[in-house]
DNA sequence: TCGTAGTGTTGCGCTATGAGCAACAGCGAA
DNA sequence: TTCGCTGTTGCTCATAGCGCAACACTACGA
């Protein structure tokens, strides 16, 4: 494929050029396995400090990488993480799906898939609950640890992880000291769940439980939300027993046994 | 990561911006599964419009994928496709290597491992002979298929591959015909291997026989290639019939079960 | 049902970036 | 030791990439 090729897109400026010979460069490197950065200017049709530029870009990102001092490129394992980050992503949702569908049912609540990343979880499955009000979509949304019953648990069963003290004020009822913060995740050690009363927006309540990998360490959770005049605090035990069975499903699902 | 953490790479124009903000967004995307062009903007500090573009050179190249007609992106097939090169190739090349360099062994010459790719073979593994005269690596290096042995090979078990006529002659014994190539093919599918006989250089002979992948069909080819007055013309069947064992070896490593 | 807010998308002009050229450093083979 | 080739770098300039403004579209609330 020459740059020619890459412009026929349909005139004008309809891509990325830089981009583009970046991904071409990679689909070299999957193809050939071991190559020079000439074969790889030839190939690209480009001056070869042109395709060791952007080569030297994939590998400072570690999309690629050298094999040896000096010499032959190959893909390197970031496009490995990345597929991983995908399929991880992806099996997770997907084992989820039907146990999140009868939690929502079975609560009547809307249910979401959560994992963490740098101190907020980030929704990557949904399920509406019959009853819901709203259609507002989470997935993809990150939200802070210390507001949210997902991100609560996530970070209840982290290695020491590290707090602001005051944390960011949502409502009147979130909490925003580090030590009281710290007192409920040894709650949440000790129940095996976790909630928030109206911490992240008025009249929201959330109940979670956490989701184990195949080492037992705690890689996602499953939450239920909904307005508190519905998830009401007296209901909370029964919402975490049946969120806590299904959390123990998903984990078995995607690998964890006890 | 903003771009500022990006530009500070050392001084200058260290990298290749486009490049760097376009893996960004595909860490992004990792990270955050489905994620709206606004989001990705946001997190990588550029214009939306700028992000729109970079998400939509991905997206045209396979990389990223829309989920739905109109909205948030996620990972695509793409990365899939590359991690399942970089792992089949490394996967084939780890398996065959005991193989590989027992062979050297044996034959006393230079064993490669090589796959089709656009009527060209490709290197992907070497184990040099202990009477190698020259240290040509060919890992990576591109070969013509008509006038090497695991050209033939990889050809012979091809879907009606389409030939050039003539081909192009590399010595005054390269086969240049179609016709007569085509005989080989039909020889080597009998015999099981298939050789050259100073084709591609002068002085230099080759023998190969096919690897086969878990459905049966030929994925790869061995190669054993030295100087011809070594690799004798008589010493062929000999040759053929180690490669072949270790050929039917690999493919068993690989997932081929007869 | 309609208006509004927000998101995704596009055209355009400008400038900062990416590209090619020339040259250098290093390595391996003759 | 010399030569050929590859990988790498500094520099200059043309253009590709970017941000801005605006538009199209959708979803939500009144």
């Amino acid at each position: 494929m020459s740059n020619s090729e890459l412009d026929s897109d349909g005139g004008g400026r309809a891509s990325v050029q830089s981009v583009d010979r970046a991904v071409t460069i990679l689909e070299i490197l999957a193809r050939r396995g071991e190559t020079g950065v000439t074969e790889v200017a030839t190939e690209l049709g480009v001056h070869k400090s042109t395709a060791f530029r952007l080569v030297a870009a994939l590998e400072r990102r570690g999309l690629v990488e050298q094999a040896g001092d000096r010499g032959k490129y190959r893909l390197g394992f970031g496009i490995i993480r990345l597929a991983g980050a995908t399929t991880a992503q992806l099996d997770l949702a997907r084992e989820s799906r039907t146990v999140c569908e009868r939690l929502a049912q079975e609560i009547g609540e809307t249910v979401n898939i959560a994992i963490l990343e740098d101190l907020h979880a980030i929704n990557i499955s949904q399920v509406r609950g019959p009853a819901a009000i709203t259609g507002y979509n989470w997935v993809g949304q990150r939200t802070p640890v210390h507001a949210t019953s997902s991100g609560k648990v996530l970070i209840a069963f982290q290695m020491d992880p590290t707090l602001c003290d005051p944390l960011e004020r949502y409502t009147p009822e979130t909490i925003v000291s580090a030590a009281a913060l710290r007192g409920q995740l040894d709650e949440i050690r000790l129940r095996g769940y976790g909630f928030t009363l109206e911490e992240l927006e008025v009249g929201l309540n959330a109940v979670a439980a956490p989701i184990r990998g195949d080492g037992g360490s705690v890689v996602a959770a499953v939450s239920a939300s909904g307005p508190s005049y519905r998830l009401t605090t007296d209901r909370i035990p029964e919402v975490a027993a049946l969120l806590v069975s299904g959390a123990r499903q998903i984990s078995e699902r995607i690998g964890f046994y006890q």
